[in-house]
DNA sequence: TATAGTTGTAACCATTGAGGTTGCAACTAT
DNA sequence: ATAGTTGCAACCTCAATGGTTACAACTATA
C-alpha cells in the first residue's frame, strides 16, 4: 500500500498558491488545471489544508491564500493536514490473534512501541523539509 | 492508507515459528492457529518468506524453518519479502499533472528526491531493529 | 506401495477505500 | 441582483486486500 496522493497532490497545490499568487486568483478550478485532478477534489483537499490552519480560503469571491511563511510549512504539517494513514497508524494489525497462543497474546504490545518508532523516523524525515525547500528547487529548474 | 497487516502478521509467524520449532512442526494449519487468519494466507506469507530466503519450507511432510540467527533477520528484511508497498514506492503520486504549468511540468521531479529521503529514514530505521529484540521482548512477557 | 498429511497455487468472492463526478445550496464582491 | 465561487452531499467506478474453496503435487512413513 501506498500514501495516498493526496499529500502530494497537497504540496503542488501549495506551491502553485505561492508561485501565482501575485498573477492570478488561484481558485479550485484554476488549481485543478495544473493538478488535472476535478475541482472538487481540490478543494476537498484545500478544505483540510484550512482546517490545519495553513491556508484561507476565500467564500464567494473565491480564491486560496497560504497564511504564513513556506518556511514554516513542513512536509509533516501537510501530511497531518490531509489525513494519509488510517487513525494516524503507519502500520496496520491483523485483527484478532489468538489469545490462547503466548506468541499471540502478547504480539500487539511487543510490536507497537517498535512500530510506533519507525513511525517517529518517517515523520521526523517530514518535519525537517519545508516548502520553502520546494520553492527553491522549483526556482533552479526554471531557470535553467 | 496503512502498510499491509502481512507485515505484522509476517513478524508473528516468524517469532512463532522460532517460538514452537522445538516442540511441534509448524505447520501452515498450526501458524494460522495462532495468527488467526486462513492457512492459504499463512502459506502465501511463507512462501513469500522463502523467496526471500528467510525460511525453508517442508513439501510433503510439511513445516517452516527459519533459515538464520534471529539477530541477523532485520525489520527490513520482512518487510521487503512481504512486498507491502506498491512497488516500492511509499509516496503515490497524482498521475499526469499539466505539462503546461511551469508547476506541474517540475513537481514530480522535484519532489522525487525528498520523497526518497523520507523513504530511506523509514528504512534505515526498519533495518535497525530485528527477530531477535522481538525475541527477548516476548521473553520478558512471559516470564512476568 | 498406498496413504495421510501437507504445501503450492489458481480461481473466485466480499469488502473497503481512493479517486472521480454531478448537482446544488450558500456565500460575497461587484 | 448577479456572476463567480466554495462547501458538501450523494453517488459511481476501480483496484487492492483479505478471505475461501478446491485440487494437484509432494513426501515421510506405515
Amino acid at each position: 500500500m501506498q500514501i495516498s496522493s493526496r499529500f502530494t497532490l497537497a504540496v503542488h497545490i501549495l506551491i502553485c498558491i505561492d508561485t501565482f499568487k501575485d498573477d492570478c486568483k488561484t481558485t479550485s478550478d484554476f488549481l485543478a488545471g495544473s493538478t488535472n485532478v476535478n475541482p472538487v477534489i481540490v478543494r476537498k483537499i484545500l478544505s483540510q489544508l484550512k482546517s490545519a490552519g495553513l491556508v484561507n480560503v476565500a467564500r464567494g469571491s473565491g480564491g486560496a491564500s497560504i497564511t504564513k511563511p513556506l518556511g514554516e510549512i513542513t512536509f509533516l504539517d501537510i501530511y497531518k493536514a490531509v489525513d494519509c494513514v488510517n487513525k494516524g497508524e503507519l502500520f496496520h494489525f491483523h485483527e484478532a490473534p489468538n489469545e490462547k497462543c503466548p506468541v499471540g497474546r502478547n504480539i500487539h504490545a511487543i510490536l507497537d512501541d517498535k512500530l510506533l518508532q519507525v513511525q517517529n523516523a518517517l515523520e521526523r524525515e517530514l518535519k525537517s523539509i519545508t516548502l520553502e525547500d520546494v520553492k527553491s528547487d522549483l526556482k533552479r529548474y526554471l531557470d535553467s
